[in-house]
DNA sequence: GGTACGATTGTCT
DNA sequence: GACAATCGTACCT
């Protein structure tokens, strides 16, 4: 398959990814990640994240350090962190910083800019998809659209033969967007616990006006 | 060994 | 707007 012309961005080394969990989370907004599969390739602009960190971020899930579960937010920067949520959903995140610091960037939206067929077809498989803009709003719609689950937990993305590619913006300037839309923060989604009110982690980052970034849902009292 | 709960989503009212 | 689905993990006894 040959390279689009004007293919966005570059494929950014280990060093990327050992910056700041938050550095990382605000230049992956409108970032591309790529996954090749025999079935076809799926391209996401990525429009809205959550950052978390480690052992000082109470709502991240390396709160109470490195665990069996979580033991990839703790490899190197650059490696891919994916879980599965209430035995139903498989969420998806980007390890950030240098081995042995657990953080990471949770995908929670983006926009499906190739291999929107393809992705339709994923999602469909599990249920009914109303707007074009739902194929990838929302953190396990994401990896489903992606063709990404549990078993890629731990795969490394600069490593080209897993399939797996993220491309940088090349809008991304020095830490400030020119175009394509700003940068906007606010607590994330979900969490609860001691960092659910989001005062002091106020972590969820998205692009402004992008119709594919989640609504925000405070966390729900259910009766179990 | 047992139990409570979660970085969600889809459906029903 | 509210709730059920569903299961692996963490924590407690």
């Amino acid at each position: 398959m040959s390279q689009p012309a004007g293919a966005a961005g570059s494929v950014p080394d280990r060093s990327w990814f050992e910056r700041p969990v938050l550095d990382v989370a605000a230049d992956l907004l409108g970032s591309h990640l790529t996954h090749r599969t025999p079935e076809g390739t799926v391209t996401l602009r990525l429009t809205e994240v959550e950052a978390y960190g480690g052992a000082d971020d109470p709502g991240s899930h390396a709160a109470r350090g490195v665990t069996v579960r979580n033991r990839s937010m703790a490899l190197a920067g650059g490696h891919l962190y994916a879980y599965r949520h209430l035995g139903l959903h498989t969420c998806l995140n980007v390890v950030t910083g240098p081995v042995g610091e657990p953080s990471a960037v949770l995908l929670r939206g983006a926009e499906v800019v190739d291999g929107s067929g393809l992705a339709l077809a994923r999602r469909t498989e599990r249920g009914v998809v109303r707007e074009e803009r739902d194929l990838a709003r929302g953190p396990a719609r994401l990896a489903v659209a992606l063709g990404a689950g549990v078993d890629h937990d731990g795969t490394d993305l600069l490593d080209a033969a897993e399939g797996l590619e993220l491309r940088v913006s090349p809008d991304r300037g020095s830490g400030a967007w020119t175009s394509g839309g700003e940068v906007r923060r606010g607590p994330r989604v979900g969490v609860s616990g001691a960092g659910g009110d989001g005062a002091l982690f106020p972590w969820r980052l998205w692009l402004a006006d992008e119709p594919t970034v989640s609504a925000y849902r405070a966390v729900s009292s259910r009766r179990r």
